[in-house]
Formats: structure tokens, sequence, C-alpha cells
RNA sequence: GCGGCUGUGGCGAAGUGGUUAACGCAUCGGAUUGUGGUUCCGACAUUCGUGGGUUCGAUUCCCAUCAGCCGCCCCA
């Protein structure tokens, strides 16, 4: 029999890398308690035209990265790409704008899935940590969750961050800004690559982005949305960051920091890492202000902003940084069992031991006394219970500090609350 | 989707067109009939990602394919 591959840019985690994943994403669900976000759980497939609609249809993301499929009922299924279109949609299914805690402050972890090759820091299943908050348009709030998300980083320990934003202004802005970049574009486009000259039809937005056209005479002389921005924009993005400033988080403006998706205006910011070592990647969190988005989507007019990082790029930073962080954790207490009749007697003891708080294990493998030893050494035992057949008859057990190697015997009745009392 | 590199036991890693595929770690057994972390001894790949081809003969050469890594595009 020929065994089965995983799929490619999907990955398993196994034991030992596990516990780094429950430890972050601990924080971060701790993290949001404490900010008053609640989590939401939504299905990880929904109707295609959810992502076409709420992703935006000139994406790369719908153009080509989707996972769709027909189910068996003939609809156009798609696993989701990213998380926000899906909580709006939660949001308009269940008219969460009539309910009483408003703005709604959520949060949401799960995997996401994009057809793309992988890469450093890229997969086709890789898991998001997100927030949106939906139904305030106060820079405050714009404030709140950007130092969500850094106060994230904080915690579990990253230096070598830093804070990028932008604003994309509103709509009218927006359209002026556009005209603007096209009409400084347009004579000189020719000499850009073919993705540029794409791009000036679809998002000239995006050409700033580039970075093979980046020393581009052109490039440099473009004007910047900072100067097209209305009023209402400017007083906006201002305000964002006198909170940030307010908050004592330290950022730098990019007025070239252009989000991938369609729904963004107001305010865009990206947390990038600029550890050694973590190859192309820098991105480890993005977000924005989306305004139109409930509305495109069917609901009522409702302002919202979120962001979202993947847990691998944040377990990737963490290594890069080298960051010193204890995952596992040592086990209490190992049974050495000699015989089937020790054996007997302890299951009891073990799942006593077990219930109340302690951790535990026993030999399964029938091991001699030298192998379980070993095993309770790697395993990092404190405390080693041995029953053998002479213990049995006198109805004790050996209870050995696995540190000091000291040891002593103690009755079997009262062994629980022997470990219980040393523990 | 495009370009470069790689693919040998659980892990790391040598190697050669020819009938024994180094070594290290881990694991298991023994030295020590019931006591770990040190030491010593021993065991552990009919097989070199998969499928074809060249050849008297391929793990070693060629092609395809799959996968991984790195970069581009884009992103988390």
């Amino acid at each position: 029999m020929s065994s089965i591959q995983i799929p490619r840019g999907t990955q398993d985690i196994l034991p030992g890398e596990s516990e780094k994943w429950q430890w972050v994403e601990q924080i971060a669900k701790d993290m949001c308690t404490t900010y008053q976000y609640k989590e939401i759980r939504t299905p990880i497939f929904e109707h295609t035209e959810l992502f076409q609609r709420g992703v935006g249809d000139s994406t790369d993301i719908v153009q080509k990265e989707m996972y769709t499929f027909k189910d068996r009922g003939d609809r156009s299924i798609t696993l989701r790409p990213e998380g926000t279109a899906s909580v709006v949609r939660s949001f308009v299914s269940n008219k969460m704008h009539g309910w009483p805690d408003q703005p709604v402050k959520l949060y949401y972890l799960g995997p996401m899935f994009r057809y793309e090759r992988p890469q450093a820091g890229r997969f086709r299943q890789f898991v998001q940590f997100g927030v949106e908050a939906l139904g305030s348009d106060d820079p405050a709030i714009d404030a709140e969750v950007i130092s969500l998300a850094m106060n994230i980083y904080k915690k579990v320990g990253l230096k070598n961050i830093k804070l990028v934003i932008n604003t994309l202004g509103d709509p009218e802005s927006r359209t002026a800004y556009r005209e603007a970049l096209v009409n400084h574009f347009k004579d000189g486009i020719h000499e850009f690559c073919s993705d540029c000259q794409n791009r000036l039809e679809n998002n000239p937005l995006r050409i700033l982005d580039c970075k093979k056209d980046r020393d581009h005479s052109l490039m440099k002389s473009a004007p910047s949305i900072l100067d097209y921005l209305n009023e209402n924009s400017s007083h906006y993005f201002k305000m964002v960051q006198n909170y940030l400033t307010e908050l004592d988080i330290p950022f730098e403006v990019d007025p070239n920091l252009v989000r991938g998706l369609d729904y963004y205006n107001h305010t865009a910011f990206e947390i990038m890492s600029n550890a050694e070592g973590f190859g192309a990647i820098t991105t480890l969190c993005g977000g924005g202000r989306y305004n139109g988005l409930v509305e495109d989507l069917g609901g009522p007019e409702t302002p919202g902003i979120g962001f979202a990082f993947s847990i691998e790029r944040l377990l990737a930073a963490i290594e890069a940084e080298g960051l010193d962080i204890e995952f596992t954790k040592p086990l209490d207490c190992y049974f050495v069992v000699l015989g089937e009749k020790a054996k007997e007697k302890v299951v009891k003891v073990l799942q006593d031991i077990r219930l109340s708080g302690i951790s535990a294990e026993m030999d399964y493998l029938d091991r001699k006394m030298k192998a379980q030893m070993k095993a309770a050494n790697r395993l990092q035992a404190k405390q080693v219970v041995i029953v053998g057949d002479d213990e049995l008859d006198r109805g004790v057990a050996v209870l050995k500090n696995m540190e000091s190697g000291e040891q002593k015997e103690v009755p079997l009745q009262k062994l629980p609350d022997e470990i219980k009392s040393v523990m």
C-alpha cells in the first residue's frame, strides 16, 4: 500500500508544535476578552458570491486564489479565503445592528484557504486570528483596534515590529486621488511592468505598491493621497494618529501603503516584522476600515474596522527573534508498574490523581523497569511512583522525587494524598 | 501562474554507473534478574520521493511527475 501525502501547502501541527499554537492563541483571546471583543464562529465555507461581493471581484484573491467547488446541490461554494466577509455576512444575517451593545466587537480564529504556491510564511490552509468592530466610525475605535493588535504582539514578546498606517480617504477623496494618479501615470505607463499597465485601469492605487518599478521617476513624483484628502478624511486620519500617540503606540505613515482588498477606506494599517532572517515575508498583520461593506452585503449602513493576522507568521516571527518561551509543561507524576497485578492496583490511583488536576502517566507497553524510568525521565516527571510485587505484598508504593533522587515508601491508600501534598 | 534549488532509515547527513548504502542523534536490548539523566557493547534502510527511459547493470545518467525550500506576483 502506498501512503497518502498531505495536500500541498497544508501542514500537520504535531505535539511539540501545537503547544506553541495554544500559547499564542490563548494570549490573543485573553487580550480580546480584556478589550471586550467576543468570539464569533462562522462556517468555513460560504456561498461563492459572498466573497465575490465582499472581497471584490478585481482582487487576486477572487480572481485566482479561491477554493471554489459545486456541492451536490449544485451550489457554488467557496472555502473562506479571509474572515471579514463572513463576519459581516453574519452581522447582517443575525441583525446585529439591533443588538443592545454597540459597536459590536467580535474576534475569530480559524483556518482560511487560498490556492497559492506555498512559500515561506504562505500556505494554502493557514490560520487567522482577526477582530472586527462594527457600528462605530469614531477614530478612537480605529486606534483601539490597532492597539489591540499591537498589544497582542507586545504580550507575546516580539520586539522587532513596526506599525505602518495610511488612509485611503473616503469615497470622494479616493475618487479624486485615483483620477490624479491615472493622469500622472498614463503618459509614461508603457515604461512600467505589465502588471502596472493593467493596474492603471483596474486599481491605480496599487501601482504605488509595485516593487519592480519602485525606482521609476514617475513613482517618486507621484501625487500622495495625503494631498487629495477632503477635510473630513484628513481630519479623521489626524484623529486616528492623535489617539495612537495618546496610547503611546509608535507608528509610521506610509502614503504608499495600499491594502489588497477592495473594501477598505479611511484607515489602513500593517504590522511588519523587522527581524533578521524573516525572509521575504514582512507583513504579520493587516487591517483597515471598511465603511461600505455592510451595505454592500445587504445590511444597513454600518461602519466597520478590523484586522487579521496569521498564527503561522506570528510563530515564525517568534522563531526569527529567538524568543525563549517555555511551551511544554513537564509531567507531574509517572507510574512505574511491574506486572499485571501492580497495574490493576495502580489504574485507580492514576485516575484519582489525574482528576485532582495533577498530570500523570503510566507505562502501557510492559516495559522493563529501566525503560520505564527512562520514559519518566524523558517526560521530565517530577515524581515517580514505583509499584511491583514486593510493594504489592506489603501494600505500599515507592514514591521517588526525580530531582533529588530521594524516595520513600507510602501505603497504597495514602498514595493519592501523598502525591498531591508534594506537588 | 513564473524562475532557481532540493528529495537517501523516526530525525540530521555522507556516498558510488556494478552484488556489504558511511556516520551522528533518537529508539530498543544488554553490561547492572526492580530504579532515570553519564559510560560501554549490540540491534535498527532487500533500499535511496514516485513513474518511466538509457544501460549487461542505477540510489547514482535522462525525462516526467509529486512534494519541500527560496525568490517573483500577491498577501496573512
